[in-house]
DNA sequence: CCGTCACGAT
DNA sequence: CGCAACGGC
């Protein structure tokens, strides 16, 4: 496909908790895994906590028709961490390195926590910051300090060459009070060296989302869902997009946008960006195409294995919900029965305005009730929240 | 709260 | 195959 001129470029950054369930509701949802992404017409998407092993990676989860992925994984514990990028051929980077913080031993680099990608008027930062641990211990403070520091180092050199950078995604650092709920302190949040990793990262990528929305104090993109919190919009914005100069001067929109609550603690965001010229056709960098190389012989699992299935021997699965047998089974993290607010608390769940929109698919039997739920919450006007 | 995984029962 | 225990947030 020939190049096209330089258009609105929109990417996803979405902390998902767990790629395979995410992937089933899309499936379930959208009628296949790259019918999310079509649906939102995001040509980039940045996820983090995929929590995938590099051996359990599937070839239905790397190789989507039309995009290319690229995978940190964690290398110490397993379902932990990880993140991945997705980008449409159209902005297939030029190259892509994972892990690459620190000078290749560090332990910085054994968890899946970034993803590096050039698409050539940008570099691409996909970032899962470490969370430093139960307090009053909080026993990774220093490695996630560390992290902070490390990441705004690599960032730097980039800028140092002269280019744009953007990065994105779970920092587990709110900014100031103003990025959190009032019932939390922000003091008691983080230490004074975290405000400082994060604030030195601040003060030299701005915060494209603030940068949006100075004067909104109530939009967060993560709650506790054992405390039904996201029902009464006590949250926290620790999910960025921050970037150079000249790329804010190309921002369209950045807007946090409502997932579905049970598909992930957090909210995704999706940023526009103007005036991003598509890259010419190239082979795929050394990063891509090595993984995919993996997925090149037949008999590899298939998206069924994803529904509790072994594999299908036999059949090419291709990707449509229908294909996918057992797929009523399993619910997972869907809404079921919605997750309904403790009686002791006012107020039903509150019509989210941004949120992503039903799907057009005729899902399987079990999605049923949650469908209500989808359009029901689908409505206009601005302000994502209310008070309670 | 949400996952995953080891385990015992079939 | 279903459920308990556990770990992460």
């Amino acid at each position: 496909m020939e190049p096209e001129a330089a258009g609105t470029l929109r990417l996803m950054i979405w902390n998902i908790n767990s790629l395979v369930p995410t992937v089933r509701n899309f499936i379930l949802k959208y009628g296949s895994f790259r019918g999310f992404f079509e649906e939102h017409s995001v040509q980039i998407a940045c996820l983090q906590e995929t929590k995938m092993l590099d051996d359990k990676l599937t070839k239905d989860l790397v190789c989507l028709e039309g995009y290319e992925s690229f995978w940190a994984t964690s290398r110490e514990k397993k379902g932990y961490s990880g993140v991945t990028t997705y980008a449409s051929t159209a902005y297939s980077p030029v190259k892509a390195e994972a892990d690459c913080l620190g000078d290749g031993e560090s332990d910085l680099d054994r968890e899946g926590r970034v993803v590096l990608t050039d698409h050539m008027a940008f570099v691409l930062v996909n970032v899962y910051a470490p969370n430093a641990g139960e307090r009053p211990e909080r026993p990774r403070k220093d490695f996630k300090c560390r992290f902070l520091t490390a990441l705004k180092a690599k960032c730097d050199s980039l800028r140092a060459k002269g280019r744009e950078v953007l990065i994105v995604g779970d920092l587990n650092v709110a900014a100031s009070q103003r990025d959190v709920h009032p019932k939390f302190s922000y003091e008691a949040l983080y230490s004074e060296e975290e405000n400082q990793a994060m604030h030195a990262l601040l003060g030299e990528y701005t915060d494209v989302w603030r940068h949006r929305h100075p004067q909104d104090t109530s939009t967060y993109t993560v709650w506790d869902e054992k405390t039904s919190a996201r029902a009464f919009n006590e949250g926290l914005r620790i999910d960025y997009a921050l970037c150079t100069p000249g790329l804010l001067a190309k921002v369209v929109s950045c807007e946090v946008v409502q997932t579905p609550p049970k598909w992930s603690d957090h909210a995704a965001m999706v940023l526009e960006l103007r005036d991003i010229s598509p890259i010419a056709a190239h082979a795929p960098c050394a990063l891509s195409s090595s993984r995919m190389k993996r997925f090149n012989d037949r008999g590899q699992p298939s998206v069924a294995t994803m529904f509790g299935r072994k594999p299908a021997s036999k059949r090419a699965a291709g990707l449509e919900a229908e294909q996918v047998p057992g797929a009523s089974r399993k619910v997972s993290k869907q809404e079921g029965a919605s997750a309904a607010a403790p009686e002791s608390r006012t107020r039903p769940s509150a019509t989210a305005p941004g949120q992503l929109d039903q799907p057009r698919l005729s899902a399987a039997k079990t999605t049923a009730p949650e469908e209500q739920q989808f359009q029901r919450a689908t409505q206009p006007a601005q302000g994502l929240i209310w008070q309670p």
